[in-house]
Parts: structure tokens; C-alpha cells; sequence
RNA sequence: GCCGAAAUGGUGGAAUGGUAGACACGAGGGACUUAAAAUCCCUUGGGCAUAGCGCCUGUGUGGGUUCGAGUCCCACUUUCGGUACCA
């Protein structure tokens, strides 16, 4: 019988997905793993071969490790929250959930051709209510919480309200302020908080912008102007977390890369704040991680949105100040960092350096962000390139601190050499002198020791409609929280996905978003009345809300009472195992961690980080085609011949080329414009030049897993994307090699129907089959699943000379591809008698026994070269190795009289002999 | 600029410090066939031989450690990711 996959493969999908094969249970009698992939957002152009790549890896750990008897969570679901589904609403009114809906079902079709062992029954949609509801409840949890920074976790709000009853505020308690005076206070110290943050605002579009979507201070939608305004928004406090993420990765196991992007992107600085009095007294805090260079401060920059700027600055100096800072309000922060001309302006002001009583001239300028720090630094020319580039625009001076540096063209930024013209800092190294001002200003009572982080809070609200509501509503301006038994507060409809004519966000739209406090229920807006109706928040969440805790749903993914039970998630802890793109590296990555952190505050989630080991799968490219053109005609050269003409590379669609032939008749075929083309041929075919590029339809190199499961099925395309490279590393696809998997599963299809005899298996069959059950079960483990491919391919090729016809070998082998290749695995395990699935079955045991050799053939080399072969007994010891080898005809000749020096004998390897040359 | 990863045949890629190029694609040759497809066999880093079946050379560049380096160390070049005035 033929290898027919398409037969194959169909009744084991069906058979799977009606037995429920993969379905799990918290089974207290086995033990969990937990594997999962970062689920997709469902693009309408559907699935490329690049995006299963991860999920194949997965899925062949998952189903190994389900051979291995482990208990084996690996659910799928969909990030259905998104813009393009938004963006597509606006352009043609579709509603975005029918967008979405329609987009998953498609990737549902194409995810169950390539025969994953997901649990579709925990299959989770951020879209749905009964998903959204914990996003609204963690929120509100989050609301309710501050960060403690004694105990060092989140705790309830209400403890840091008994701890505000015990203090005065301006002479008043707690309970005799305002109730806006209270929230406003607590606002401060809520984990997710109402903050004022510098947005790039588009007041004609009524949206924030993200920096990608603003080009020379204009929107790329439209070309409005954009402002840099600050805006009214909910937050995250991410940055309470900042230390325990930071500590939190030396307990995990990803890549030292990624946890080094992570590190980098929190951005742990130790430093010192120093305050400065004015010479007018006021008084002016700035962060340094270089207090040893306090001599060489020349000057002071405040950063444009400080609010020191306007306390500072003198009568004479505000209308330039003013000028110059409303002039930089209207540049975008991307337009800020790739236009780095020099500007600033001086203030009219002076600060008293504290340390030696001089005056120093106060700048504002827009080098110096609001954000970090205290908005204010000390400026040090000689030792900070940026300090350097001011300093040479205004002429100020520029005091060198280090022994024997050179500042005339640059600044000396390294943190190393003997301290100069620094008074009782001089002589010391910079790193005793960073330690010795430390203690001086804690000393003097000039400043503290004090660590920064560059993890800023996250902003959590945006102005669109494809979103989480936020289940909040306002009574006077103060944000109220929906009752926890009214969630989830539902996505209203809406006839327009814009903002409305006033700038309201799109939920402004909503005839019926109004809140019936008495009622509990959303009613229609025009009931406000201020009384017992209220208006209902119109930004939703972003992107990263839904997927901040989705790997915890999937434990318990229908429980209605909580986002995830007690006994789920004591069960299934934490992810095990984790594949996903290094692009989340900095955004999803960090906050799931810190969403899960918090989980683990208010004692929801049992372990602290969310994903033990992490693995990031590389992108796959595309490998793009091109024909050339002759300029100005309608002939096309082929690739070789082109030198002699003048052509112009066109992009054609892969898939009518094959091994860079160009399908001439399809070419034709393809677009009207060359229906008439003319061809020059080298050997007869036309041959294609070709590129590595980013696969895009754009570059007609776009390859449909369908079409490749469709004409090769989906275990040689599993086969062929665990082939094509290591997991880990980027990689171009390239169909042209799909055929040697193909050709494999077909022989081994051919292989498998003769074994059919029941004898013992001989001693080569044993070794040969013992040699793949290591090498397979150590790749798996190594995630290094190209190795295990080609072991399987030479396994093949022994049995095939050994003539073998083994049952017992072929069982053995079925159980070692079925996670690669799991349909023809099943049909092979049926062939042998079994009416179970193989995913009942056990993984092999190795024995090393029958790997063992007879004899040990050893390379010997002389200095270093090889030159002949010798054979030794298995058991043969090092001194009978080397003992034998010296006394040999061969060894005396290639002596030839010199005298050895060393004999180096490496086990089962080779010997080597030194001798003089 | 800073941080990270990498560089091996025509191509994708193998090699616990121990015979570099596994495995696969492509290419060339052969068998089968009226022919093609499919299948099978041989060759395939480069150079010189091939009557001597062997020799020389070779893992981005230059040094080093070692009996021995693709692998370890130092310096450099290039490519790809991430990040960007973080004081």
C-alpha cells in the first residue's frame, strides 16, 4: 500500500478530536506539565509557515513528555483584542468581534491540519465576557491594592487607610478631609492609578498616539498636528515591582540574552539625589550615579516639563524660558532622540554647589527627560558626553577630574582612573571616590544614596473601542468601581468605531454607557443625572491587559467564581515550559510577570513567576524570487546570462518557481503584463535569482502551511520545520528541501509494512535502534529537534541495510516519531496490533548495553596529524593501548628513529604521539 | 553609541577541546524505462594526483593557550536582533 497521509491523517485528526484524546484533568496521581505557546492575535492573512514553528516544538516536547507519563497541560487560544480588527471596523462598519471571530475560525482550520494535541475544551478568546471578566476583576484588585514597601508587597488599600487615620494632614485627619481629597491622596499608592503622563496627543484624530504612528510632529493617519500633552490616564505601578523582576530572573531558566534585554530595560542605576540651594534659596534635588565628579559641575539642567522650570527662573529670563519650552512641547520624544541638535536656554538663575560654594548657572534644556530621575542633574562636561556637547554649544567651561585625561575633543566618560582637582577627593580611584562622596553627603545631610530604575508605570488605557471596558465609573470626578458582582461589565454597541465629534474616545458612542448605581445595571446615558446615574469610563485596556494572566485561565478556564481555583492552580502551578518570539522580551514578558507578581501578593496565584523555562523560537524569513528585466522591454534574461543586459530585478511569487526555475507558462499566467513576455534562457530553463527577506505578501514569498499539508502532509511539514534549523535561530524557509523529509516518512511508511516478524531482535537491530532512543531523547530534551531528524533518517537507512523486519524495532520506532510525526505514528501503532492511541504508550528505556562495541578502532596522530588506524578491544586500558601502539611497525616508521616525548591516549577516541620533529 | 546573538561547501545546517562538513537539498554521472515521472546506486569544500586510491589546504581576519582549536583567551571586521539623550 501506498503512504497516503492525506488518509492518514484525516481519521487520526477525527479520531483524536472525538475521543477527546488530549483533554486533561487535574489528576493528583500524576505529575503536571505544563507547556504553553504565547497565543496568537488572529490576522486576517491567516497563518505562514513561520508562525507554527513554535508550536510544533512544543507540541513534540508535550507529547513526549506525555510518553513519559507526565500529566500534560498544552492549551491554545487567541488574543482577540487588537487594532487591525478596529482599524478594518472603521473602513467598512463590520463590527470587529465578527472580524475576529471569522479570523479564528480560519486559524482553527489551519492549526487542526498540522495535528497539535491542544485542549481545545480550555480554549480561551481575551474578547469574550466570561474571558474579560478577570481582566476587569484583576484590575479592580489592583485598584484596590497598594504597594508596601516595608513588607514589600501589594497589600489592601484599606490597611494603608487605617495607617492614614493615625496622621494629620495640613492639620486635619483623615476623616475630616474631602472625600476628592482622599482619593486623591490614595491615588498615589493604588497599583493601577488615574496619573497624569506626557502623551503624544493628536487633538483632531481625539487619540494618543503611540511614537511609530507620529512622523515629523504630524500623525503618519491623516497628518494632524501631535503635541506632547499631559493627559489624565490609568496606569500601572509597574515600578514598585522593578526590584523583585529584576530579582525574580535569577530564578528562572531563559536565555542569559533575554533576561539581559530584561535587565537593561529596568535599568537598575545606584546613585546619589543631591539637593542644591539656589542662590535665591530656593532648593533643587538632582540624581547622579557620578557624585565623585561634584568639582566639575560647571552648570544645571532642568529637564523642560519640570515644574522647577517656572519656580526658577528669573523676570528677566521667563519669556525666552517660556518660549523655549512650549517650542518643545510640540516635538514628539521620537523627534527628539533622532534630532540631536544642541538647544536649551538659561534660566537667569544660580545653584551653590554644596561642596565648594561656587555658583552655577541653571539651564533648561530638552536632554535632560522628566521622567527619569528628578527631572534636574548636574551637568559635568569633562566626564558626560551629553554635559560635553552642551557645554561646547553655550561656552561654558569644562573642568577635567581625571589624572592625565584628554578633554580637548571629547569627553572622558569611563568610570576609571586617579580623582584630580577635586580637593579631598584627589588621589583616590573613582570608584573609592563615588563610595567617599556617598558618605559625605549623608554626612553633611546633603543628599542620600538612592537606586533608580528606568521600568517606567505602564499606561493602561487607550482611546479605541476594540478593547476591555474598564468596569470604573465617575461620581464628581472620583472614580468609583463597579460592584465585583456586576462584572464583567459588558462591551456596549456602538454604530461608529471613531471617537465622536466632541474627542470622546469610541465608547462615547454608546447610547446605553451610563451607570445605575441604586440598580446595579447599565443604563442609557441620557439618564445621568448625577444622583444615582452616573457616566461610565470610555477608554478601554490595551493590548497586553488580556494576555497579562491568560496562562492562568487555561488551569481552570470555565470557573465562573474565580479566574483561577485554588485546587487548579495548586495543581498546575506554573508554566513549565514556554515558547514564544524574543519580541515580548521588553512588553508581554515583563507584564505578565508583574501581573502575576501581583497575583501572587493577593495569594491568587501560588508561584511568583509565571514561566519556569523559557524558550524563544526564531523567526522563520522568507526566501524571495526574482526574474530581470531587460529596462524597457517586456524580456525577461535569465539569472546568469543578466551581466550582459541592463535589467531590473522584479519580486515573483515563490510558488511558481521551484529549485529557482522559473514555471514560464505560470509566469505568464500570473499577470496580464506578461502574458506576452519574451524569455532568454540559459540550458533551457529560466533560471531565478533569489533573496532573504522578511516573509510579506508584498514580496510574493509568502508560503501557506495549508498548501504545504495539502501536497506533502502535515507530518513531513512537521518533520521539515524541526529540520530546517535549530529551534532557536532564525532561519529562511525554503521549500525546495521538503522533499527529503517526504521521502523519509515514504521509506519508512514502505519499512514499517514488512516489519512483521516476531522474532528476538538481533544484537545490530538493538544497537541501532538504541543508538536513536539516545540521541532522540537527548535532542528532545536540548530542544535541538534538527539533530533528532537527520538520527531518525540514518536509523532508517541501518535497519534498511540490516534488512531488518522487526516488530518489536518498528513498535519501538513509532513511538519514537510520534511526536514529529504523529499521524503516521498512530497508524503504525494500529498496524501493530494496538487499539489504543500511542499516546498511551511508554517512552523507550535505554539501555547501554547494546550500545557497547567489540573493539575500538582509534585514529593515531603524531604532533597533531593523523596517519593510520588501529583496532583495540573494548576493554582495553590506557596503558595497554599505548603500550600496544609503541611496540607497532607502523608507529616505528613514522618515529623514524626520533624519540617520544608523550603519549596521549583519549578513550575510544584517538592517541596521539608527541615526539621531536 | 550601548547591550545581545552570530559568521563553517552552491544552500539549510552537523561536530562533550580529539578523523571538520553528519543529515538533507541542489548539482553531476549511472541503472531501470520507448520516454517522462517515481525509485535505486555512485560522486560532490578547494587544489594537485588519480598509473601512486594518496598528498596539500581549508571553519570571517590577525595573534595566543594546547600534544591537538570551528570550539577556549585577546584584538579586529562584518551581519542580524534589541535599545536609545536614563545623568
Amino acid at each position: 500500500m501506498k503512504y497516503n497521509f492525506k488518509e492518514i491523517e484525516q481519521k487520526w485528526q477525527r479520531r483524536w478530536a472525538d475521543q477527546k484524546t488530549y483533554n486533561v484533568t487535574e489528576d493528583a496521581s500524576r505529575k503536571k506539565y505544563y507547556v504553553l505557546n504565547m497565543f496568537p492575535y488572529p490576522s486576517g492573512a491567516g497563518l505562514h509557515v513561520g508562525h507554527p514553528l513554535g508550536y510544533i516544538a512544543s507540541d513534540i516536547y508535550a507529547r513526549y513528555k506525555r510518553l513519559q507519563g507526565f500529566n500534560v497541560l498544552n492549551p491554545m487560544g487567541y488574543d482577540a483584542y487588537g487594532l487591525p480588527a478596529e482599524q478594518y471596523a472603521i473602513q467598512t462598519g463590520q463590527h470587529p468581534e465578527i472580524t475576529t471571530n471569522a479570523n479564528i475560525a480560519r486559524y482553527r482550520e489551519q492549526l487542526d491540519k498540522i495535528g497539535f494535541c491542544f485542549d481545545w475544551d480550555r480554549e480561551v478568546r481575551t474578547c469574550t465576557p466570561q474571558y474579560y471578566h478577570w481582566t476587569q476583576w484583576a484590575f479592580q484588585q489592583m485598584y484596590n491594592s497598594y504597594y508596601d514597601t516595608e513588607l514589600n508587597k501589594a497589600q489592601p488599600i484599606s490597611k494603608l487607610v487605617e495607617k492614614f487615620r493615625t496622621q494629620s494632614f495640613d492639620g486635619k485627619s483623615w476623616d475630616e478631609l474631602s472625600e476628592k481629597q482622599q482619593s486623591d491622596i490614595l491615588m498615589d499608592y493604588r497599583i493601577a492609578f488615574l496619573g497624569e503622563t506626557m502623551v503624544n496627543w493628536c487633538p483632531k484624530l481625539g487619540t494618543v498616539l503611540a511614537n511609530d504612528e507620529v512622523v515629523d510632529g504630524v500623525s503618519v493617519r491623516g497628518g494632524y498636528p501631535v503635541v506632547q500633552q499631559k493627559m489624565r490616564q490609568w496606569c500601572l505601578r509597574v515600578s514598585a515591582y522593578a526590584q523583585r523582576l529584576l530579582d525574580g530572573l535569577e530564578t528562572i531558566d531563559w536565555s542569559d540574552s533575554i533576561k539581559e534585554t530584561q535587565k537593561n530595560w529596568i535599568g537598575r542605576s545606584e546613585g546619589a539625589e543631591m539637593e542644591f540651594k539656589t542662590k535665591d534659596g530656593q532648593s533643587l534635588t538632582i540624581f547622579t550615579t557620578r557624585a565623585d565628579t561634584i568639582f566639575g559641575v560647571t552648570f544645571m539642567v532642568l529637564a523642560p516639563e519640570s515644574e522647577l522650570v517656572g519656580k526658577i527662573t528669573t523676570s528677566e529670563r521667563r519669556a525666552e524660558v517660556e518660549s523655549y519650552v512650549a517650542e518643545t512641547r510640540k516635538r514628539t520624544e521620537r523627534e527628539r532622540m533622532i534630532d540631536k541638535k544642541v538647544s536649551g536656554v538659561f534660566t537667569g538663575n544660580y545653584a551653590i554647589n554644596p561642596f565648594n560654594g561656587k555658583e552655577i548657572p541653571i539651564y533648561v534644556s530638552d536632554y535632560v527627560l522628566s521622567g527619569y530621575g528628578t527631572g534636574a542633574i548636574m551637568a559635568v562636561p569633562a566626564h558626560d558626553s551629553r554635559d560635553y556637547a552642551f557645554a561646547k554649544h553655550f561656552n561654558l567651561p569644562i573642568i577635567p577630574l581625571i589624572e592625565g585625561c584628554d578633554v580637548s575633543e571629547e569627553s572622558f566618560d569611563a568610570k576609571e582612573g586617579t580623582v584630580c582637582n577635586s580637593e579631598f577627593l584627589n588621589g583616590l580611584s573613582v570608584k573609592a571616590a563615588i563610595a567617599r562622596t556617598k558618605e559625605y553627603i549623608a554626612e553633611k545631610g546633603i543628599g542620600r544614596v538612592k537606586v533608580n530604575y528606568k521600568l517606567r508605570d505602564a499606561i493602561f488605557s487607550r482611546q479605541r473601542y476594540w478593547g476591555e471596558p474598564f468596569p470604573v465609573y465617575y461620581k464628581n470626578g472620583i472614580p468609583q468601581m463597579i460592584p465585583e458582582e456586576c462584572l464583567p461589565l459588558l462591551l456596549p454597541e456602538v454604530d461608529k468605531f471613531l471617537p465622536t465629534e466632541t474627542g470622546e474616545p469610541p465608547l462615547g458612542n454608546a447610547e446605553r454607557w451610563a451607570w445605575d448605581e441604586a440598580s446595579k445595571a447599565v443604563v442609557e446615558c441620557s439618564l445621568i443625572d448625577g444622583k444615582t446615574v452616573f457616566p461610565i469610563e470610555l477608554y478601554t485596556m490595551p493590548g497586553f491587559a488580556g494576555s497579562s494572566a491568560y496562562y492562568l485561565r487555561y488551569m481552570d478556564p470555565h470557573n465562573d467564581n474565580a479566574l483561577v481555583g485554588e485546587d487548579a492552580d495548586k495543581y498546575w502551578q506554573d508554566v513549565d515550559l514556554y515558547v514564544g518570539g524574543s519580541e515580548h522580551a521588553t512588553g508581554h514578558l515583563i507584564y505578565s510577570r508583574f501581573w502575576n507578581k501581583f497575583l501572587y501578593d493577593i495569594g491568587v496565584s501560588c508561584k511568583e513567576e509565571p514561566f519556569r523555562k523559557l524558550i524563544n523560537q526564531g523567526m522563520i524569513q522568507g526566501r524571495s524570487n526574482f526574474v530581470y528585466r531587460i529596462k524597457d522591454t517586456n524580456t525577461f534574461v535569465s539569472l546568469n546570462l543578466r551581466k550582459e543586459y541592463d535589467t531590473t530585478p522584479i519580486h515573483v511569487d515563490v510558488n511558481i518557481v521551484q529549485n529557482d526555475v522559473l514555471d514560464i507558462e505560470a509566469f505568464k499566467a500570473w499577470r496580464p503584463e506578461y502574458a506576452s513576455a519574451q524569455f532568454i534562457l540559459e540550458g533551457g530553463k529560466y533560471i531565478c535569482g533569489w533573496a532573504i527577506e522578511k516573509m510579506s505578501k508584498s514580496m510574493f514569498n509568502v508560503v501557506n502551511p495549508d498548501m504545504i499539508v495539502e501536497k506533502f502532509g502535515a507530518d513531513t511539514l512537521r518533520m521539515y520545520e524541526m529540520f530546517l534549523g535549530p529551534v532557536e535561530q532564525s532561519k529562511p524557509w525554503d521549500t525546495n528541501g521538503i522533499d527529503g523529509c517526504h521521502r523519509f516518512l515514504v521509506r519508512l511508511w514502505n519499512y514499517a509494512e514488512k516489519a512483521v516478524d516476531d522474532r528476538e531482535p538481533s544484537k545490530e537491530e538493538l544497537k541501532s535502534l538504541h543508538k536513536l532512543i539516545k540521541k532522540v531523547t537527548d535532542d528532545i530534551e536540548h530542544f535541538s529537534y534538527n539533530t533528532s531528524v537527520a538520527a531518525f533518517m540514518i536509523c532508517l537507512n541501518e535497519l534498511t541495510a540490516l534488512k531488518s523486519t522487526n516488530r518489536r524495532v518498528m513498535e519501538n520506532l513509532a513511538v519514537l516519531i510520534a511526536p514529529f510525526a504523529p499521524h503516521i505514528a498512530e497508524e503504525f501503532w494500529e498496524m501493530l496490533g494496538h487499539d489504543t492511541t500511542i499516546c498511551d504508550a511508554q517512552w523507550p528505556v535505554l539501555n547501554e548495553e547494546f550500545l557497547k562495541e567489540d573493539s575500538i578502532k582509534m585514529m593515531v596522530s603524531f604532533n597533531g596529524k593523523t596517519r593510520f588506524q588501529m583496532e583495540f578491544p573494548a576493554d582495553a586500558d590506557k596503558d595497554t593501548i599505548e603500550k600496544t601502539v609503541l611496540a607497532d611497525t607502523q608507529t616505528e616508521k613514522y618515529l623514524d628513529g626520533k624519540p617520544v616525548m608523550k603519549v596521549i591516549v583519549v578513550p575510544g577516541r584517538m592517541i596521539n604521539i608527541v615526539h621531536q620533529k
